[in-house]
DNA sequence: GTGAAAGCGCTAACAC
DNA sequence: GTGTTAGCGCTTTCAC
């Protein structure tokens, strides 16, 4: 069964051109005609084949955004920033997860080579020689929403980031003026670039306050609520010691929040407790958390908006840097 | 910058032919020519086009995935399941959100249509005359998430669903086991078809046990965290007495936790409480909630088997009906 | 105003 | 073994 254009150039007696005209509205075409062809399409129930108008146009209207983690509420909000800024530009999302590993990015800047989407928003915790010089090859317009430092004139591609290290420096100053003494972190694996970067911005607090760091301080919890739980369960069972702390997301928040409930530790009386992300959830436990806000939406918006630019032909590089916002609530 | 396989013809002086072999290994090549062919397509960084092969071979190797809304963790086990099958059969998987709305839901199947993807597996909470006659007018291979009564013999979709019914029966009977005397139940609008066949399972439970249905004990919480927290509290402040509670997500629960810590209600003592979807966040609440698993991992994985098979020429309809379970936790 | 024809990049049938 | 050619469905000159 096929029924495109030709097929209603053959049963109306016009040439294609003609049906083109009438269907799409560009270029003249007799209203008697037009009606017929409007007509016959409708009784086809035609509809153009979007494959066809790719190739043809060379652009498909579609961009791929590419995220870690689908199931991370973390991306809620810039999901929903890319999607807003796209549907009001005509264009359209595709979401695809990469599990955090690079054989996916690789399949996915492949995907983009082959002219699958006219662009892509890439969020990775690894950018590194292999992917990006994957991107550049591809020689088409990607967006990055992590900082990146290797990026030349000439580039393809932009960047977008938040300022962890900020963050950082949000969530301790805010916990010093607390009145804590002894604040502990349970963050992620220091390999990992925002992990580092966080931490920098809680060793400079505190050297800035003339404290010292404490290393024993600072705990792996892996960026998920039972690494956080486990994480902190074995700090305080070891004699740690803390009176704030600060946590790397809302989600492994609430692991601190069940173990401390086990433990009998009071939010905010005996610890004060910040997390980061400032997602829905954080408005949800007992107590509501305080949280840094990391402009996940405004990351989402701003991305896809620096994408359209590109693929609309700017050349120039573009990077914009977000700055995080300490939402203060019931547990600190 | 053109460089498809016609320009690669022309550097090496062989045919299209031959360089569309070599490149894809169907059909004879000789080695020496092949080797020139590979090592030029390298140097030019060759990709096939994706429009061209999906115009040519009239599939696309992908299908939609349509949700209400990705920012629900509902989904999250249903949307790995999907990818998981699809990526093992090598098809990609395209995520859209419809936002409730029809007029989305129209669009997504007029891409379906418009040969953008091979098939759509899609969850919606209205199949109604409109987008089902949109559904059958596609011909397009289609896997809805309800159950959807009028079906008939020659269908293009197939349907798989949980029995929501079952799912508050079983809700009902655990709290009667745990010697509730008075259940009430915070879910949604009863325009919806999910709020009405859970209403059923409810109802029948009670009666089965010579119970009497009291209606003001059931309360609109539209389904999610704030909905939830000002239905009870308001059922709480007028007098309500509740000893069990059934909430429609473990989302929507947390609300009812966060009005019960401050009215001081102790769950499960005061008030034993039994939440939907089992998600990980069950497991992450102070307490721990006893949730009734919706099998979304299972739906998810189904959906795509059953569109797969459609997809591959099955012309019998296949209609899968999953069964939930129970998790007992802390909460009751 | 309308039609004929070329071509987007690829594949497959057929010829040699 | 390799080349020629037609055509997937659409758009866009260009000619009339």
């Amino acid at each position: 069964m096929k029924n495109g254009i030709k097929e209603i150039a053959r049963i109306t007696g016009y040439s294609t051109a003609t049906v083109a005209r009438a269907l799409s509205g560009n270029g003249y075409c007799g209203a008697e005609k037009k009606e017929k062809i409007l007509s016959i399409a409708k009784q086809l129930n035609y509809q153009s084949n979007s494959s066809a108008i790719a190739l043809r146009s060379g652009c498909t209207k579609r961009i791929l955004f590419c995220i870690p983690d689908i199931c991370n509420i973390f991306y809620f909000k810039m999901i929903q920033g890319v999607i807003e800024v796209l549907e009001n530009n005509g264009y359209y999302a595709m979401l695809y997860t990469t599990e955090k590993k690079l054989a996916k990015e690789i399949d996915m800047i492949r995907l983009l080579k082959q002219k699958f989407c006219d662009g892509m928003i890439m969020v990775s915790f690894n950018f590194c020689e292999e992917n990006i010089s994957a991107i550049r090859e591809s020689g088409c317009p990607v967006v990055l929403t992590n900082k990146y430092d290797g990026q030349v004139q000439g580039d393809n591609f932009d960047y977008i980031f938040v300022d962890h290290t900020y963050g950082m420096a949000l969530a301790t100053e805010h916990l010093l003026d607390a009145g804590c003494k002894n604040i502990a972190v349970v963050s992620g694996d220091v390999k990992e670039q925002t992990t580092r970067e966080r931490l920098d911005g809680y060793i400079g607090t505190l050297k800035k306050h003339g404290l010292e760091y404490d290393s024993s301080r600072v705990l792996d919890g892996q960026y998920n609520n039972d690494g956080a739980y486990r994480a902190f369960k074995q700090f305080i069972e070891r004699g740690g010691r803390a009176d704030g702390l600060i946590v790397s997301n809302d989600y492994a928040a609430m692991g601190i929040l069940r173990f401390c409930h086990e433990a009998g530790i009071r939010i905010p009386e005996d610890l004060k407790l910040v997390s980061f992300d400032n997602t829905d959830y954080a408005l949800c436990c007992v107590p509501t958390l305080t949280s840094v806000d990391m402009r996940q939406y405004e990351i989402g918006k701003y991305a896809a908006e620096v994408l359209l630019e590109r693929i609309q032909g700017r050349k120039e590089l573009r990077n914009v840097v977000m700055i995080p916002k300490l939402i203060k609530r019931q547990s600190s």
